[in-house]
DNA sequence: CGTTAAATTGAAGATCGTCAACCAAGGTGG
DNA sequence: CCACCTTGGTTGACGATCTTCAATTTAACG
């Protein structure tokens, strides 16, 4: 049993707060663009698990910025062959692309409990007329994600089963802390082992045989949706795992 | 030995023409609009074989639009493991997410002799505070990319080594039709085996297997840089492959 | 014509998947 | 309140796809 909180609090008041520390990692964003941010956020919502958020191919009108939990962005097979594309974390913007493309070639699902915000297209489109310099850090933000699914293709095309598990947590680590959601090596990840594997091109049973591995070896467990990594550099070793990917440098942009 | 041209000709008169054509594909693009980027490109050149035009780390200030060749975006492991994230096509922009990152994260390289272009960021910038329009169109250009990347994840996490080639084939026939580049079933593609590897997570021996099995079998051939497709219906089934990720379609963005 | 890179083929082996059974936990309804 | 049902986790045996290693052929190019 753990008492680690499946999500951050917020106060229930700033729906962008966590966004807008992302953002400031990467650039400066003046209070007024924060603001504005703030203000194109028509309304805030719960959803629960197994929820799906945007199915693939409907007309979209307005994106979701999570606040809270754990959203996965996949497509499917024949034959019930899943690929999990992103996985995202709170102060993620996780249709954003949708703003431009207008409907998504993949679904959207909540992994976990969920806390939403939903932002309308027309107010974006009036971001990107008035506020250059904040549509480009929005820009940014489908950039990063870019980013981090070419880490991913790496590690699916290229790193073993143990090596793929260990980095994908290695990335959930970092990604997490960085919106202060890890008390020391510890962090709740509510998800499953099938979820974990549809994301990683394994199947479940592998995935339960290399996280036992891992476990044994004493790197890290993760049971009852919580990981606790006791070996972070041998992880990391594992995982071949390195953050310039995540671009957490700050430059004008 | 085959005539087909390795690169489309553009008359060497204007190197925005295929990106613009590929824009117009999915939104109405003004002349004003279209002269605007004509205007961004600093200099025309040709590239050799092999270059590479970015190495990851590197810090940017200018962009690369690919007028002909291919272009591949790769990433390493330790051991000579290579992925290929990304393969471009003439009127590609192929770093433009350099834009904003300032620095990529992986390669890009030739595949094959080039003519590029290249856009100074400046000129960007000015083109996000000066053309919003223009700069969705170019925010989606980036978005297109990471479509195409999580079609590619989903096929080197969930298909068959003989589907992920046929759907790597199936892609690159669209795209290049888009920009003019097939003869009826019968398209130029000066890569090797070898990077048709890097690109479908196999080795190259069994690249080579699985091509001669699509030979037999009557659906394509790939032979001194050309691709001619004998059935298509036939090589889209083994692909699963249906365009919607592509996004094809005109819409006010 | 020699040198190098790429393509091809064979044999052997490893990683990971499939199939199957069983256990554990949690929620629901009678 | 407990039986039962569903979902997820765990373990074992077996098998297949793809890799590795190696040798040879072909093609390209100075």
């Amino acid at each position: 049993m753990s008492s680690l909180p499946i999500s951050n609090d917020n106060g229930g008041e700033d729906p962008v707060a966590t966004l807008v520390r992302k953002l400031r990692i990467r650039d400066g964003l003046t209070d007024n663009e924060a603001a504005i941010l703030r203000g194109a956020v028509e309304r805030v919502e719960d959803v629960p698990l197994g929820r799906t958020l945007v199915a693939a191919g409907m007309p979209l009108d307005q994106s979701i910025l999570l606040i809270s939990g754990i959203v996965a962005r996949y497509k499917d097979l024949s034959e019930g062959q899943r690929q999990i594309t992103d996985l995202h974390v709170s102060g993620d913007f996780v249709d954003l692309h949708g703003f431009l493309l207008k409907r998504l070639e993949h679904h959207v699902g909540a992994l976990s409990p969920l806390r939403v915000a939903y932002v309308p297209h027309r107010a974006l489109t009036r971001i990107s007329e008035e506020q250059p310099h904040l549509a480009r850090l929005l820009w940014l933000t489908t950039l990063l994600d870019a980013s981090v699914q070419r880490e991913r293709m790496l590690s699916i095309g290229r790193r073993s089963a143990i090596g793929r598990i260990a980095h994908a947590i290695c990335e959930l680590y970092v990604r997490l802390d960085l919106v202060g959601e890890t008390e020391g090596r510890r962090f709740a990840l509510p998800i499953t082992q099938i979820d974990l594997a549809d994301a990683t091109s394994l199947t479940s049973v592998h995935v339960n045989r290399m996280l036992s591995k891992l476990r044994t070896g004493g790197l890290m467990t993760f049971r009852n949706g919580v990981v606790e990594i006791h070996d972070l550099d041998g992880l990391m070793r594992i995982a071949e795992f390195e953050t310039s990917y995540l671009f957490l440098d700050r430059q004008p942009r």
